[in-house]
DNA sequence: CAAATATGTATCTTTTATTATTGCATATCA
DNA sequence: TGATATGCAATAATAAAAGATACATATTTG
């Protein structure tokens, strides 16, 4: 498992901040999350740096610290989940520094990478019609439906 | 560079073919595609063999044996390419496994794999909009953009 | 027929993005 | 002051993908 899984784990823990809110637990440590996704607390506190910056976490250090969401569930799309996460790296990435020989060497890179940022867009437009709150509730009725 | 290239690698091999084919060459070689391209003619022949099994390629072997497309590029859209070429490998992957232990953790997995499917629809519907001929074209109009 | 040269394919090595681990400074609360 | 949390840097381990190599097989040409 060498692919990049910090989107769905970000994800992950989200949901699981967003369900201890729920609940009214008012924080979790970043071991506890690392628990929940079956990782290590230093991964999860990299992945809580960039959503930190974009408000959507909040934490306090020391004893008794922990993580909690910095707004409403439902006020955050997993949208903005992904961008703080990933940043600026697309989703694809295609060959660079191909040497120029023809109508096609001369012209693909560009291409490609145009076809890639339309296929961001298009990916960032799906995430962004959805909020954690729903992910919640979806996660609910799939809960429901285990046998 | 051990990101996986291999889509836009084979769209540029058939952006290749299909200038050849306009320009009425009968067929490309594996080593020239793979110098086209800047890579090595096994890795091309191991992008052609899915291509082929879809139709989208035709080869000859033996001496002055080669490649060519298998049906017009009016014909052939990007999504067959990209099915071709990448299978039924997801777009994004989640984390296997994880222990259930909660609400989240007992169904992220399912809501994320649902997630990865619709982004995969998403993409898929995109890039069957647009034919080879299209790309083609395409390119030739940012050629013609240079300065 | 034989030489040249192409594809088809299996195997092995190299590369490198990503995750995991470790260590420690700093902050906070009881 | 001790326990325990985050913040962060540095290093190691992992694995997916590309590259390299070797060779059997097919096809054309002289």
């Amino acid at each position: 498992m060498m692919i990049d899984v910090r989107f769905p784990t970000a994800l992950q823990m989200m949901l699981s901040l967003a369900l201890a809110q729920a609940e009214g637990v008012e924080r979790l440590s970043s071991a506890e999350l690392a628990e929940g996704v079956d990782s290590n607390p230093t991964f999860v506190r990299r992945l809580l740096v960039p959503l930190m910056q974009a408000g959507l976490v909040r934490s306090t250090m020391g004893r008794d610290g922990g993580v909690s969401l910095g707004v409403d569930a439902a006020a955050i799309t997993l949208g903005e989940i992904y961008k703080a996460t990933l940043g600026d790296k697309k989703l694809w990435t295609g060959r660079s520094d191909i040497p120029h020989r023809c109508l096609v060497s001369c012209n693909v890179e560009r291409f490609f990478g145009d076809l890639a940022d339309e296929v961001d867009e298009s990916v960032l437009r799906l995430l962004s019609k959805r909020t954690l709150a729903d992910a919640l509730l979806e996660l609910r009725t799939l809960d429901a439906e285990r046998v």
